[in-house]
DNA sequence: CGGCATCCGGGAAGATACTG
DNA sequence: CAGTATCTTCCCGGATGCCG
């Protein structure tokens, strides 16, 4: 018996799709089912392998990951990838649409941050942590600043850059950074979002901070928080 | 047997929720659910009520339009307003938290026009259709226009306003429209989005105008679709 | 190890019918 | 009009096992 696994492809209607030409609507037939838009998230700034992808997505399993790593490739949004020897294995890569949906993460997340509900010391992955700074950002605030901070969390590395005014994130290691912090990615949040001092951060051995420390006090102040919502009842 | 049927309040840890710090996620948690968003969006100009945002998101379940609105009003995107007499009964109004979803349904949305699978020639509410004007309006196109165009779309009226490169839209009439379309949502589409011209809809019936031509010649050309996505393979 | 196939239990979504 | 009640379908999540 062949069970036709044939999970959905563009032209057989399904229930579960909206079918619906309103442009929000086709989004969520694209990246609406659970997990999508985070296992796009975890591609945002590079490709990754599947193992490191759910690692990265506490609570996703193997098979559900496989679905939307086919899914999100039917729909065009990435591709896998051979890498070539020693390192070889495949790899999950954003095309470049799938990579134009960055802005709207950001303001997806900046949206919600208002929520009465949102929790910025629960658990949090490398990129999700680097996302961030480049969606709360305050051009007020990061005018003129330019510097290079580097982020040691876990097995990943990656360099932050500020530069007339932009903030640009990226994975891997810069050259001459003038900050390194090296510890976990809900640490740093603790210290940016969470407002716990970095001095507490490090006597806990929780962050390990090395360079321009005044970077650092001044970086922890980049990225407030907008007022949350209250709810009316 | 009392069945305790509490839907997931905030604290009680739920498989179905993401539970991380990151903003995204947590946008998931609070409007991942399948309509959840649909539902937002037909709130986006004005309070409406049950059966008019069910007659407007086809396909929706009475129970799952329900569950909706609960869901959202416990986060605090929506209320449940009672009208006064005499058009008493009660009707569902976004709160200012939940309006400033709107940028982030724009960009949802212009991202997901670039898909393959987008088809503009699909069902469309009317809500749809005026919030489609004001993601998709080009500032270098409308730059200089002034001019107030009013929508009767079956049931529903909207007036769309140009001034200062800005695009308004709201629910209701406008006093002294340039140009008027009455029809239905899609037949309008089909004439922004799918370049058929506006002779062809109205030999048809599919549309009427009235009012200034010149004008609606030239409003059909203010919203152009962003190229698609090439499907790499 | 990396990825896919399969089976299972629970629960969310969908369809329909019904009620105040 | 504004929802419940009920039943069915099928997606999600977990576990296991296969294969290169």
């Amino acid at each position: 018996m062949v069970l036709q696994n044939l999970t959905q492809t563009e032209n057989v209607p399904s229930r579960r799709r909206y079918e619906d030409a309103c442009g929000t609507a086709h989004a969520l037939d694209l990246i609406g089912e659970r997990w999508a838009l985070l296992v796009m998230r975890e591609l945002m700034l590079g490709p990754k392998r599947f193992s490191d992808m759910r690692a990265d997505l506490p609570g996703i399993s193997a098979n559900v990951l496989t679905q939307r790593l086919e899914g999100l490739e039917r729909a065009g949004i990435l591709v896998r990838r051979q890498l070539p020897p020693p390192a070889s294995g495949q790899v999950y890569e954003l095309t470049e649409w799938g990579y134009q949906a960055k802005p709207v993460m950001g303001a997806l997340g900046r949206w919600a941050t208002r929520s009465p509900g949102h929790d910025p010391s629960r658990h949090l992955s490398p990129v999700s942590l680097m996302l961030s700074f480049q969606a709360m950002g305050q051009p007020a605030l990061t005018k003129g600043l330019d510097a290079t901070i580097l982020f040691r969390l876990g097995r990943e590395t990656y360099t932050l850059r500020f530069a007339d005014g932009a903030i640009d994130a990226q994975r891997g290691a810069a050259e001459h950074p003038d900050l390194v912090f090296t510890g976990t990615a809900p640490a740093v949040a603790a210290a940016v979002y969470g407002g716990v001092p970095l001095e507490v951060l490090e006597a806990e051995g929780a962050l390990k901070l090395e360079g321009d420390r005044a970077l650092a006090a001044r970086f922890v102040t980049l990225f407030p928080l907008p007022p949350k919502a209250s709810l009316p009842g």
